[in-house]
DNA sequence: CTTGACCTTGGTGTTAACTCTAAGGTTTAT
DNA sequence: ATAAACCTTAGAGTTAACACCAAGGTCAAG
């Protein structure tokens, strides 16, 4: 398989594929005599590998660790792998309650402003931001 | 006021007020002779405001929009201000959405595995991963 | 009069995950 | 034989919101 193929069958650029190789995501298995890469069904798997750890969350620093993980299985424990998932886990609890922090604020803010053609001289939302006592909260 | 007394006052650098003034957020109301820049109570004002806008969740860019409308009220809408609100929040929820997808996935996947310290040949994570119908979510 | 704390500008570095470009070599089909 | 489609490399650009640095000017206190 060439560079082109192989990113067609699995829906991404052929830049994304130069750009795993980089960064030690997957390696071609050969090159050809010009030059050019050659893949196997074992860097499609590969692939497939990675883009399902991406589809879960995983940055691609941490699909690295999996991988290399998953290459030499023998030589880890579930509790490695499974302490990687969950300290993802915990990094996206975090950031979901960051954002409905924000959603809790903008929700109230968006209920008290009436939303109409009038001008913003009174408007609740401007009134929230600026009071030090706006209850933007 | 100078940069740094303000900044101390508000809990930002001056840094922050620099990078803040080259992209449009707040203009100092003055130059002294010797060309440090003087703030005065207007200007602590308007940065209550930006930081107060922040913390509920706005960018930059949209803080400068809210600004640009605050400064001239009488020529914005309330319709307008929660336009704005509207739309920054519905972005909120959407990526909310998506990482909720990323938590139960990661919770179903982290369920799965024993976590135990034998080898990670048989660790149900890494097989999810792998095969094409792995359960990942 | 000399520290030391403050101020100035302009610039680079950080993080993530690509995307795009330039300048050129290779393959395949017509 | 030539155009189209593919491949190569190295390197720059994108986004957000700053942080940090160098080289130098300014100001108050002792
Ligand atoms: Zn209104
Ligand atoms: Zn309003
Ligand atoms: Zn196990
Ligand atoms: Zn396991």
């Amino acid at each position: 398989m060439k560079i082109g193929e192989l990113a067609k069958s699995l829906g991404v650029s052929t830049d994304t594929l130069r750009y795993y190789e980089q960064h030690k995501l997957l390696t071609p298995s050969a090159r050809s005599e010009s030059g050019y890469r050659v893949y196997t069904q074992q860097q499609l798997r590969q692939m497939q590998f990675i883009l399902r750890a991406k589809e879960v969350g995983f940055s691609l620093k941490e699909v690295q660790e999996l991988l290399q993980i998953q290459i030499e299985k023998h030589q880890h424990s579930c509790e490695e792998v499974k302490e990687i998932t969950i300290q993802k886990l915990h990094l996206v609890r975090t950031r979901i309650e960051e954002l409905q922090r924000f959603e809790q604020s903008l929700s109230k803010l968006a209920q008290r402003c009436c939303g109409g053609p009038e001008s913003a001289d009174f408007c609740s939302i401007l009134t929230a931001l600026e009071d030090v006592d706006g209850t933007c909260n």
